[in-house]
DNA sequence: GTGAAAGCGCTAACAT
DNA sequence: ATGTTAGCGCTTTCAC
């Protein structure tokens, strides 16, 4: 065996003792090179060269002893720790982890871990939750809002680079990626008039919210470039759940003149507006369209027949909030940055032309 | 200003510089000790006793500083890392983060940190996406899966205290967390037995996992044990998702004696039961009943009548997990523990007395 | 009750 | 192209 570093270490507890892992200096004895070539060629730095034969010495050495390097040591010495925090309420949210795994596959790809500092749904940003990231020294932060509002970035963060996700600081101070909410309404109503579709209902969430605000505006926009006026009563007001989508429906359906198809503002509200809607004996699509928001996938796919969504891309904007930061670490000024991302359609089953134009069809042959 | 160890320090990129972060040692020469009590007081080390005066100042001038402990550095000199691995799938998974908030706040108590490394929906547990946990050295590893089977544990684990959530080693060496399966499909049939109902209908998922045969043995039994013999015909077996829910929804429907009740193994299934339910234009509960499992707040909560459950208690399995690691973290050797998790039900507004019953109770007055 | 000093395992500047 | 060496900021034994 040969003289390796470790050999001659003994502790009181010799039993049943995990053995020690191999340390740089042992890779280095074995490979029959400095620490310093070991460490140069796992960390892959450019600015060295090392000839294939050392770098192959170590790399095999580096395997037979099963080496591992310690991650407090490195951090301690470079003052990197390679931590990302990510703090967020869309893991107690019905958003579920999609947007957590994005951020997380992201990091991986430029070597960073990930730090989860969980809230709880809609709770403001808070210090406290954060603490335990700092503790640990988090290089970077992303803030990630299951609901698209205005927070205030406590001062604890001021030294580190942050991204904020689907929510922004109303300061301008910190950079943010947020959906672009007003180009998502209109390209769902365009949707629903490429279609066909003329009398066009939306059930809204709470109109004050960002999101009320920037789907309803795309919605009127697509309305008046259509040369359709919006129709007043066609715009209800509620909650985001599914109770504000069924008591939503009701109302439209009870007009007069009843949309032909449902804008929902969200997946539960479509959900809602649904229920509602197969009380009264109508059939989706047939009879009536639906269109939704979010794309929750336990409620998109569950629902009878499939809905037709326009996605919050979640997991899309937490990869891009992770690769800009990533980006940005070393470049020493980080540029103050205001992301808007594309919201996509995606198609399912909900969304059929009117009967009007399908009759019309049906006469015109 | 008092000499700091910091002040004489300089670089060449002197400019913008962030201000480095206060050291152990710019604490003690504030409060005028030693760095090794600065030490003692933080880490409130029970084995050395510290005047209650120094204490003070100790504390005073790491505020003062605004002084965080170097986690790496801590971690490198205590060969701790106070780090812990969550490994699961319910990230991707319809059933969200609670648990994971759970593993969270538990291991805070436990002043440890949480990395997690999310697996796919039902990706059996390989090594790949453990590395990077390993790489960091965690202390103690979670496993945590959506769906109740046995799992393959990694070699790559065997020096780390594991504990597995909701999944188990068929080997029996690693120690796991799972749900009383047949205990809870017996009580949530007794549930239903206990409101009036005698034919009830159970849709179970894939009858070959472990969650169906529990639940199918645990309805069973209840059945037998109320004196009911279980009628074959009213097993239905299919998928977890919404579909396998209606289409054994309409199977138990189409029957000549359809059952009063419907327990359905997911929630999902549930899902899909309300469809075809709904579709005949029978009402729920009054004309059937539904009981659900899992728990998932989406659903439970979304659906028209509001669903009643049995709760899979993802959370509480985590947190139990955690704890049981925290606890064995220093206790040498960690004793294999395999503790099955009662569940409990969540009463809502599906379930009701069976028409007959209630006429015979009409009758009756 | 408090301090001195020796590492922990690695990185990175400097030397060769 | 490779080796030497001085820390990184803390914990912890041991001495006083």
């Amino acid at each position: 065996m040969s003289p390796v570093t470790n050999t001659s270490r003994s502790t009181k507890l010799d039993k049943p003792r995990r053995k020690k892992p191999a340390t740089m200096a042992d890779v280095a004895a074995h490979a029959k090179v400095s620490p310093s070539t070991v460490s140069f060629v796992l960390s892959d730095n450019a600015e060295i060269s090392i000839s294939e034969d050392t770098r192959q010495r170590v790399f095999d050495a580096a395997r037979e002893l099963g080496y591992r390097r310690n991650a407090a040591a490195r951090a301690l010495a470079s003052r990197r720790t390679s931590l990302l925090g990510v703090v967020s309420d869309v893991l107690s949210s019905p958003f579920g982890g999609d947007a957590v795994i994005g951020a997380q596959k992201e990091a991986r790809k430029h070597d960073f871990h990930v730090l989860m500092a969980a809230l709880e749904y809609d709770e403001t940003l808070n210090k406290e939750p954060i603490q335990p990231l700092l503790d640990m020294q988090v290089e970077a932060l992303v803030v990630m809002m299951t609901t698209h509002f205005a927070i205030d970035v406590p001062h604890e963060l001021d030294g580190i680079p942050t991204m904020l996700v689907n929510c922004f600081d109303p300061t301008g101070r910190v950079s943010s990626i947020t959906p672009d909410e007003e180009r998502a309404g209109q390209e769902a109503t365009e949707y629903l008039i490429s279609q066909g579709h003329r009398r066009i209902g939306l059930i809204n969430l709470e109109p004050q919210r960002v999101a009320a605000i920037g789907r309803r505006a795309g919605y009127e926009q697509a309305l008046k470039q259509a040369g359709i006026t919006p129709a007043p009563e066609l715009i209800v007001e509620g909650s985001a759940q599914a109770t504000g989508g069924y008591v939503g429906a009701t109302k439209l359906l009870n007009l007069e003149h009843p949309p032909t198809a449902i804008f929902a503002a969200t997946d539960r509200i479509a959900m809602g507006a649904y229920d509602a809607i197969k009380e009264r004996g109508l059939r989706i699509p047939q009879d009536i369209s639906v269109l939704g928001f979010d794309d929750q996938e336990i409620i998109t796919h569950h629902l009878r027949p499939t809905l037709t969504t326009m996605k919050l891309p979640f997991k899309k904007m937490a990869r891009r909030a992770v690769e800009l930061l990533a980006d940005n670490l070393d470049g020493n000024a980080a540029p103050l940055i205001s992301e808007r991302i594309i919201c996509r359609l995606v198609e399912r089953e909900s969304v059929a032309p009117p009967r009007e134009s399908r009759l019309e069809l049906a006469s015109q042959v």
